[in-house]
RNA sequence: GGCGCGGUAGCCAAGUGGUAAGGCGAGGGUCUGCAAAAUCCUUAUACAUCGGUUCGAUCCCGAUCCGCGCCUCCA
């Protein structure tokens, strides 16, 4: 068995995959700020980490998956007055739907999913020891800061200088009173635009800062130090950058060891962006007529550290490779019967070793892809030739079935047919019988209409969905 | 200005110091009452440009052009 690599950000290189605990990877996968549908792009990130996730447990690692919700900051209390709910009514909103879309998308749940405003003591407490060990300050009015400039190593995920920051344009005017532009906020002294949205702290009332929700609880769910730290490009610098120094100068140890990044989503060829009206929810995806599992193929076919142009022509084209994976697997399910698996085909086991060596290579998803795709053609060749013993058969469904333990996109989830639809097939099976073509075809349209698709085999009928 | 990523056939997208996976599309065959689907085969003088290193570069080095990201709260 090959060991994985992955693209660590802090050295910008592969490096083996070594948790600090024997046989168990621990992950904080950086989530969603629940103030609105998650888009697409965000689902990127997380069904990378999905991804990520799976390919761990494929290669026998017990995992501990944290994934924080962000329901406070500016924009959930922004909306949240705007919505005319608490805080805590309008995320809670948000947070439902995230787990509804990403059940959609079949990814599978964290062990951990920490809400930050269930843990302002552990952030007020971590804040407290960076004031204790002279890290933060607090300024004029009541905020605190952290101090880079007694941080030497700031900047080494992000790799950059210090002198490299210049004053950002989005730097609020009332930030006046830090030692130093890039000094970041841990906690922010209450404002009126807060309106009841405050806790009580040793520096008075205010909020955490953003960073600080993520230090706090990755320590509290999986210690000082942990294995895999995830998120998106953008994330790596200031947030990614301004946690580890938090962690770090509070706990004197090594925070994560491997920082694994996704690109950005594009979509057209574009940034999302609501003005350019090529912003999507998943929810808008899916009233358009695909499936998650169609939304889910597409997300994942890209290398995850390459961005992913999406246009509705690539989810076209998912949706077709994916007709192809089920065809395959229906035709696999028929010649196994209920044969017991034996060995597998000298082609099938060839493919095997290139899937697992691709995705141990830093999750090289288009070389598996092509693994499979490869097996498929091979397969069908088999199964048209005759060639495939049942017990041959059932093997190959073995190890797609093991494949999809990693990829959770090639199984077709079954789709009742409904009741109107099946009266339709009755009638069409009667109208076969008696070679009443016409009437067939009459009826074959019927249920097109209805969003059935019928394809006449040797064995009968067969309805699929659209 | 700083840091970083990318430019591979019609589209998407791997990969390699010895002329290049896979998917979609397209063409042909098979199957079929018809259809659709499926399947098999085929498909393309594809590696941004210009130099350099080398017996040999798409792959290494340099420069150039083009696209994109980050540089304080966007996955």
């Amino acid at each position: 068995m090959s060991v994985f690599r992955v693209h660590n950000t802090l050295t910008r290189r592969l490096e083996e995959f070594q948790p600090l605990e024997p046989g168990h990877a621990r992950l904080y996968t950086c989530g969603p700020t629940v103030y609105n549908y998650a888009h697409i792009g965000n689902f990127r990130a997380y069904v990378f980490e999905d991804l990520l996730r799976r390919w761990l447990k494929f290669k026998g690692f017990r995992v501990t998956q944290v994934m924080n919700l962000t329901d406070v900051d500016d924009k959930t209390i922004r909306d949240s007055q705007a919505a005319g709910l608490s805080l805590a009514e309008f995320t809670a909103r948000y947070k439902q739907a995230f787990f509804e879309d990403i059940r959609v998308l079949n990814i599978e749940a964290a062990e951990h999913y920490p809400a930050a405003t269930d843990h302002i003591p552990e952030m007020i407490a971590l804040i407290q020891v960076l004031q204790d060990k002279g890290y933060a300050y607090r300024a004029d009015d009541g905020s605190v800061y952290f101090s880079i400039d007694r941080w030497p190593q700031y900047g080494k995920l992000a790799h950059l200088d210090r002198s490299g920051l210049r004053a950002g344009v989005r730097v609020n005017a009332d930030e006046y009173d830090k030692e130093n532009v890039a000094d970041f906020a841990l906690w922010k002294a209450w404002d009126e635009k807060d309106g009841d949205v405050a806790w009580d702290s040793p520096w008075g009332r205010g909020r955490p800062g953003w960073h600080i929700e993520c230090s706090a609880m990755s320590q509290r769910y999986l210690g000082p130090s942990f294995d895999i730290h995830t998120g998106g490009v953008d994330n790596i610098f200031p947030h990614h950058e301004d946690e580890i120094a938090q962690s770090e100068a509070a706990t004197g140890q090594p925070f994560a060891t491997y920082w694994l990044h996704c690109a950005h989503l594009l979509v057209d060829g574009q940034k999302m962006s609501k003005s350019r009206g090529n912003f999507h929810t998943l929810r808008d995806v899916l009233q358009r007529g695909y499936t998650g599992r169609e939304v889910r193929y597409e997300l994942l076919a890209t290398h995850y550290r390459a961005s992913l142009n999406f246009t509705f022509a690539s989810l076209d084209a998912a949706r077709t490779a994916l007709r192809r994976v089920d065809e395959f697997t229906a035709r696999l399910a028929d010649a196994a019967g209920s044969a017991a698996s034996a060995e597998l085909p000298t082609w099938a086991r060839l493919a095997a070793t290139r899937f697992e060596a691709a995705m141990d290579e830093d999750l090289n998803i288009s070389a598996a892809l092509a693994a499979l795709f490869d097996a498929i053609r091979e397969g069908n060749a088999a199964l048209d030739a005759r060639a495939l013993a049942p017990p041959a058969a059932a093997a190959v469904q073995a190890l797609l079935a093991r494949w999809d333990t990693a990829l959770g996109v090639l199984a077709k989830p079954a789709t009742a047919i409904p009741a109107d639809v099946q009266a339709l097939l009755d009638r069409r099976q009667a109208a076969r019988t008696a070679k009443d073509w016409a009437q067939s075809d009459a009826l074959r349209g019927e249920i097109a209409n209805l969003g059935w698709n019928v394809k006449d085999t040797p064995k009968g009928q067969v309805a699929t969905p659209r």
